[in-house]
DNA sequence: CAACAATGTGACCGGGTGGTCACATGGGAG
DNA sequence: CTCCCATGTGACCACCCGGTCACATTGTTG
C-alpha cells in the first residue's frame, strides 16, 4: 500500500523506483537491504521516498507483490495444463517453466529466494497472511496428485508434503547458481524430479 | 585461532564468553549478530573482547569449531553402525540422533543451521577452506549407499546428491520447530526417509 | 617495596542505518 | 499575477555497529 502520491507519479518515475528497489532487494535479504542505497542509486531525495512510501517495509511489500504478480503471469501457461497431464508431467513443466522465469527476470528471482529465506519470519508471516499475495499453487498441485492416485497416499501424507517441499525449494535455490549450462538444465530438472517420484532406493518393476 | 591471552584465561571466564557468544550467534546470524551485545550481556568490556579475539570474525570461527566438535562427538556412536547396517538405516539414526543433538543442545543446533542459512557464502567457504572443521560425514555416507547398490546407480548421480541433500537440510532445519511431539517425532523422521528411499509414485512391489 | 609486563577498561571514532522536518519548488485555479 | 497545495529536498536526528587506544589495574618477580 503506497500512498496515492506514488500513484500520481508519471509512470517511469514509478518503473525508475520499482527498479531500483528491485535490485537493491535482490542483491540483499530485507534487513541488509539498504534504503539509502535505493534513492542514492534511483538519485531521489530521501524524503521523497516517504511522500510515496510509508517506510521501508512498505515499498518492500509493494515490491514484493509486484515481483510475484509477474511471475503468477508467466507461470499461467502452465496451470492450463492441469487437466490434460498428471501430477509428475505438471511438476515437470512447473520447475522448467520456473526456471526460464529466473532467467529472463533474474532480479524478480532473486528477490523471491531471499523473501524465503530471511530470517525474519515475522514480517514474511505478516506479509503472507495479509492475502494480497498468493504464492504458490504447490498445495493445489500436489492434492490433485494425492488425489488421483498418482502420488501414493499409503505413506504418511506430512512426510510426503516434507520431501517435497525440501526438493522443490532446492531446486529453485539452485536457478541461482551462474554457470548452469543452459541446454541441459532442463534435463537436469527432469533428473530431479525423477528421484523425487521413484525414490533412492531402485525398483524391481 | 584466540590470541595466547584467551587461553590463559580462568575455565570460568571462558566459559561465559563462549555461552553469550553462543546465544548471540545462536539468536542471529553472523552479519546481524552483535559484538557489542555479547560484551554487554557477558559484562565484559570491549577492549577486552579485543585482548582474546582479533575480532568479531575470529571470535565467531572460534564458535563454529567449538560447537561442530562438540556435535562430532555427540554423533559418533552412530558413525560405529557404519559398517553394520545399510544406508538408509543409517540415515535413520542419523538423522534421530542429530535430532537428539539438537534438542539437548538447541543454541548448538541454531548455530549451525545460521552458519549453513548464512547469505555470506564468501565467509562461509573461508571457514570451510581452513579445514580446521569437518562438518558433516553425508558425502561419505551417501557414497556408501550408492557403493553397495542400495542406493539406485542407473539414475543420475548427480541428482541423487540433489535429492538427498534438500531433503537432509530440510529435516535439520525442521528440528527448530518449537512445538514437535517429542514422541512421534523419531517415527516422523523414518517417515520421511521412507519417502525419500521410495519415492512419491507408489510401487508395485 | 619497586618494577615491569600482562591484562582490563570504556570513551571515542568513522561510518552506516531508517526516519523526520522545515523549507524550496512548481503548476494549475481564480 | 497571485494564491495555494501537492510535491521535492537534503541536512539532520538518534541509534547502532565494529574497532581503537591511552590509560588504569593487577599480579608476579627480583
Amino acid at each position: 500500500m503506497p500512498k496515492p502520491t506514488f500513484y500520481n507519479l508519471p509512470e517511469e518515475k514509478r518503473n525508475l523506483i520499482f527498479r531500483h528497489a528491485l535490485e537493491e532487494f535482490a542483491r540483499f535479504p530485507y534487513e541488509r537491504a539498504s534504503l539509502s542505497a535505493i534513492v542514492n542509486r534511483a538519485d531521489i531525495a530521501k524524503g521523497s521516498m516517504y511522500q510515496y512510501f510509508t517506510g521501508k517495509k512498505d515499498l518492500y511489500v509493494y515490491l514484493i507483490q509486484e515481483v510475484y504478480a509477474r511471475k503468477r503471469e508467466f507461470l499461467q501457461p502452465v496451470w492450463e495444463q492441469k487437466e490434460k497431464v498428471d501430477f509428475f508431467e505438471l511438476a515437470s513443466l512447473y520447475y522448467k517453466r520456473s526456471w526460464h522465469f529466473a532467467r529472463q527476470y533474474p532480479l524478480h528471482h532473486r528477490v523471491t529466494v531471499n523473501f524465503w529465506d530471511s530470517k525474519d519470519a515475522a514480517l514474511r508471516e505478516e506479509i503472507l497472511r495479509k492475502k494480497e499475495i498468493r504464492i504458490s499453487e504447490f498445495s493445489e498441485m500436489l492434492e490433485l496428485g494425492l488425489l488421483s492416485g498418482v502420488v501414493s497416499p499409503d505413506i504418511n501424507k506430512e512426510a510426503v508434503w516434507f520431501v517435497y517441499h525440501a526438493v522443490a525449494k532446492a531446486l529453485v535455490d539452485n536457478f541461482l547458481d551462474p554457470n548452469i549450462n543452459a541446454e541441459s538444465h532442463e534435463a537436469y530438472i527432469n533428473s530431479v524430479l525423477t528421484v523425487l517420484e521413484r525414490g533412492l532406493r531402485p525398483r524391481k518393476e
